[in-house]
DNA sequence: TTTGACCTGTGAGTTGCTCACAGGTTTTAG
DNA sequence: CTAAAACCTGTGAGCAACTCACAGGTCAAA
């Protein structure tokens, strides 16, 4: 299965990388052009190698975009780690920031949520199902808007 | 304030309109390109003529947006309103469908919330702040995926 | 009349990929 | 041994929903 130089160095191409990250060839491609990967060459065909390190770097970069991170977060956390720097404190601002946002997002959409299944619930109610042909374009129509900004005064968490 | 015109046939700039409904004005030009508002021309400077209708297809628009309809669909349902069919029947699909997306996404997110607090309390218990300096870089390699799919088995709702 | 604010159409930039293309290399099957 | 399949390379475009920039035309007020 495993070639020699692969058994010695554990060096990968585009293909293999992904697979093993589980995730598209043409990504790992776009993390190289953006610099979150760092192949060596093989001289011989100017192929791309990545070794094991480069493989903890793009799971790394996966499990921080699941998270919501961005590239060029992502990108000044792993260039951190290259310098020796402990990338941490800046990560846990960056980290603490996100979890603000994952906060708000999951509020406007509890909001959102509840709007939606009282205008459904509304529709619902009709006789027929299609009572004057209007009812939920009118409740689209006559939405409240949320509040621009600001908008913190009535946080009910669910 | 209000010129003849204006008073006469209630027709707006594209500015005005923007301004009516609180949106930049590229944005009335984006949706007049992408054919949601069917503004007349005045032929004398070949100028862009909103009128009431446009205003409340505009309005209908952006609340649709913040609902979650993609540009596709709105522009679907305003077609349809054109044709005088009830787009209702539609949106009442697209509406449930969105509906199941945003609780989708409410589950997703909270359970991010549920690691990332518990990421930041590990964190947190940690003497001094930046313990060994990669607690959370640890926590984020460590993450483990979110169950790609069919992952429904614990959706505690907060 | 000139300044400034608006209008016009078009094209590019944003984010994080994904896909397409054309040409070079390597592997595999016959 | 050779031909085809599968992979590699870099580059450029496309997605969504805007937003901004640009160059030139129009119009209001000072």
């Amino acid at each position: 299965m495993l070639r020699q130089d692969q058994i010695e160095n554990k060096t990968m191409k585009v293909k293999e990388i992904a697979e093993a990250a589980g995730v598209n060839p043409d990504t790992v491609r776009f993390y190289t052009r953006e610099n979150l990967l760092k192949p060596t060459r093989n001289p011989d065909n100017n192929y791309q190698q990545f070794d094991a390190e480069d493989l903890r770097r793009l799971r790394f970069a996966r499990k921080a975009r699941q998270l919501g991170f961005s590239l060029p977060e992502i990108r000044q956390i792993l260039d951190q780690a290259d310098d020796h720097h402990s990338p941490c404190p800046m990560v846990r601002d960056v980290f603490q920031h996100r979890l603000a946002e994952v906060e708000r997002e999951i509020r406007e959409l509890q909001q959102l949520r509840k709007r939606m299944t009282a205008a459904l619930a509304a529709w619902q109610d009709m006789p027929d199902g299609t009572p004057d042909g209007h009812t939920i374009c009118r409740l689209i129509e006559h939405w409240d808007d949320p509040a621009p900004c600001c908008g913190a005064s009535e946080q009910n968490e669910e």
